[in-house]
DNA sequence: CGCGACGTTGATTTGCCTCAACGATTGTGG
DNA sequence: CCACAATCGTTGAGGCAAATCAACGTCGCG
């Protein structure tokens, strides 16, 4: 069970100290799962009651706008946590869904069980406190280039961040993620 | 001291227990301001160094774009932290300056002590991973209200959730904050 | 009083979307 | 193993939301 999800325990190590002892409870608070490319972790209307991390492979949230086209808001790749973070804490019904872009290893937290564990692994606390203040840099960053930069440039940017990422991910997606149309991104990448 | 700063206790006893001799410990950690309107907290190119709580006032963090002009990329009210987290975080040079828009009663904390601080009361840790999570559901949601609306409708959406916003705050500060020109938002304000 | 900061108005321009049609590729059932 | 349908990306014409630019009105403040 444990070899299904080596990068797990040795990021949460990165970050805080964890006995071996404490790495038996927290195994017995998460659940590895390995999902085929385009399956569903969350779908958009229920309640998102786990907090996934990617061990390898690439996760997506999206949700269908009024002309019920997708729109991706987030990526998460190896070493990310991904979860609507709103729907987890409120309890209340996720616009969004999460699903597995291509074939992936995940590792999958209940929320529920989470103050639990946490009392068991106190360090685990600290581990998440530093996660979230990283996504939340990672938003905030977000939504500066999203006001700085003009589509085109939206566009360049992302291809020398992440070049080889076109070849993991349909087009259309990485350009609802980027705001601009797949006709426009197509247009784009003629010129650029 | 403890009086300049009512809210800051009662806000983070919501959440967490916190004895007499663990607010006192607090109290050496942290620094209760008074700003003036337009005083800032942080400028640009600068490390960030505080995570700063609200307490009364209002806050906003903000850059200067390719034409040097100011753009909004939050706003703290009450019982908010504000702060770079990327800067924190990485100890790098903060793109933003933080400022209070109007008379503002803030209380600072230094993230190099913060460490410290969890040490003393470790309750707090949890805290902060509450007030990160809020946050990060915060911007999240954020980044799908730009994706979904238009500019019109960013504006409605605004006004409603916020009518006398407008009171406080110049109307250049929100038209940049909302992502839109302040002749656009002026247009706008005549119509609807 | 006079200057600077802020908001407004209107004319013009443009970045990007919409819509529709057409290739290319992939997968699937007969 | 081929036929046929989805799925996905591309192209081009036309249109619109929102930006840009410039000029002017107004208010508060030194």
């Amino acid at each position: 069970m444990a070899n299904n999800y080596p990068g797990f325990i040795a990021h949460i190590r990165k970050y805080v100290e964890l006995s071996e002892p404490e790495v038996e409870i927290l195994e017995k608070y998460v659940r590895p799962m390995e999902l085929k490319r385009r399956e569903y972790l969350v779908n958009e209307g229920e309640i998102c009651r786990h907090n996934y991390f990617v061990e390898k492979g690439c996760l997506r949230m999206f949700y269908y706008n009024d002309k019920m086209v997708e729109q991706t808001t987030q990526f998460a790749l190896e070493t990310w946590w991904i979860s609507d973070y709103f729907s987890l804490v409120q309890q209340s019904l996720s616009q969004y869904s999460i699903q597995a872009v291509e074939r992936s290893f995940v590792v999958a937290v209940d929320y529920s069980l989470q103050d639990k564990l946490f009392g068991e692994v106190p360090q685990l606390e600290r581990y998440f406190r530093i996660m979230m203040q990283r996504a939340l840099a990672a938003s905030q960053l977000r939504v500066k280039l999203i006001y700085q930069y003009s589509k085109k440039e939206m566009y360049t940017q992302f291809v020398n961040a992440y070049p080889r990422f076109f070849q993991r991910v349909p087009q259309y997606m990485i350009a609802s993620y980027l705001g601009l149309t797949p006709e426009y991104l197509s247009e784009l990448r003629k010129k650029g």
